[in-house]
DNA sequence: CGAGTTGTTGAAATGACTCAATGTTAGTGG
DNA sequence: CCACTAACATTGAGTCATTTCAACAACTCG
């Protein structure tokens, strides 16, 4: 890819920001390039944090896979965000893997260099702190989601999360660009791929979105907010009660 | 409180790993101390974070009050424990509220006073960024339990991180030293306190443990670990398959 | 075309929640 | 020291959301 387009990239990522054009420049020159397949690993679970990366080209999902099997589908990496932040700190392990969705090329620095980076731009530091502060904030609201809300409801949070991130206006909705299977959607929600197809199958019926085979197009935003903060049985009895 | 017990609990702290012993002096120096009564709150979810603290006397614990009214119990606070790390970035509100469980001691610095300390110790924000990565890790794992474990698993696995943070031995086992009532475990594990009394009495019957009004005294730790990673159908299945 | 992947649907099973009633313990004030 | 009260804990019955499993339908790709 043409250097003008990387430093595009890097810029507008949130671990460099406020980093003068030079400093990132320099930052790219010290990165290597490296691509993948469509669902080859790019990071393993459980293997020493060394490198830290950005995506530039494709997409992948982070997995966290249980000691019973079980598979979690943590999140979604789309071009621009960068993974494995950890690497900068030695003896982290990574606590999950993360698989490429298509073919990904991701530039790449290890995490000895990015820690000496920290020491040459310190802003480089703060702005990895203030990233894994938010992630920790997202996490923490995530959590308590799956707490509190119902299937249905946390359905509705992930395919408006996956719109946030991946988007594209076309002619009848917002397409959510990523092949995702009602298993996927499961994974992601924390439930079985029956349900989801039941949820799918109703909201299709009710018109909020279109879908067909690893293609869901949103019709109406405004309806799935509704879903995720309405339809709360608690607060149900707390609105009637107004 | 006196200094040199002051000092020990900030040298024992995270944030102030491989820190020479006069910083530590320097930062005890400019450090507010902060008293608070049982059931005060320490700090309140959506306030601007303006403060670092650690917790020298007393416990306190971290709720999630969500938008329809139901709280979550992230984790309990134990003296030595630092909390609000967040107030060393601007811009950012507590996510949470903590509550004090008896009285309580703190050591506060104000966000300035923290990131201008950075800048003075670089060692301090490499912890920082280390304690951030560390308890974004413990949450993705707790994400992940909370997904695929059943109530039962879940309840054993808080119980076992409890008595890590808290444990005190007694005679019949390992004490939870926290004023722990049926509706906060509910809160902790995401689930109601009629099915964590139910869940505690059958393992008083069964010998795993021994409670009263508010205490939890665990006797067979190991009982415990087999509930969290054998009881699971899925497992069971892949255990017998061997 | 055919084979594997993906999606749908129904019926039965079930884990967990809700709610109401009741029992138990620790403080409080007379 | 006792009675009283509020907080905490137990228990049972009914209900519900969600899962499980099996069967089948539809699509896609080589």
């Amino acid at each position: 890819m043409e250097r003008e387009r990387l430093l595009e990239i890097l810029k507008d990522n949130d671990v460099f920001t406020s980093l003068s054009s030079r400093a990132i420049g320099e930052m790219l020159d010290i990165s290597a390039t490296r691509i993948y397949a469509a669902s080859d690993l790019l990071i393993r679970q459980g293997d020493l944090a060394t490198g830290f990366n950005v995506m530039v080209r494709g997409r992948a999902k982070l997995l966290q896979i249980t000691p019973d099997g079980h598979q979690v589908l943590a999140r979604y990496i789309v071009p621009g965000q960068e993974f494995g932040l950890i690497a900068a700190l030695s003896d982290f392990t990574y606590p999950l893997s993360i698989e490429a969705v298509d073919d990904c090329e991701v530039l790449r620095w290890s995490g000895d260099a990015l820690a000496q980076s920290f020491v040459r731009y310190p802003q480089l530091g703060l702005n990895a702190l203030r990233i894994m502060a938010i992630r920790n904030q997202e996490m923490q609201r995530r959590y308590q989601e799956l707490l509190t809300d119902r299937v249905e409801q946390r359905v509705a949070q992930a395919l408006l999360r996956l719109v946030d991130q991946t988007g594209v206006t076309v002619e009848n909705g917002v397409l959510i660009n990523l092949p995702l299977t009602r298993a996927d959607l499961a994974e992601y929600t924390g439930t079985t791929l029956f349900s989801v197809s039941r949820i799918l199958r109703r909201w299709q019926l009710d018109g909020l979105l279109d879908t067909s085979r690893k293609r869901i197009v949103i019709c109406d935003l405004a309806g799935l907010h509704e879903i995720v903060d309405v339809m709360d049985p608690a607060s149900a009895v707390l609105a009637c009660g107004r």
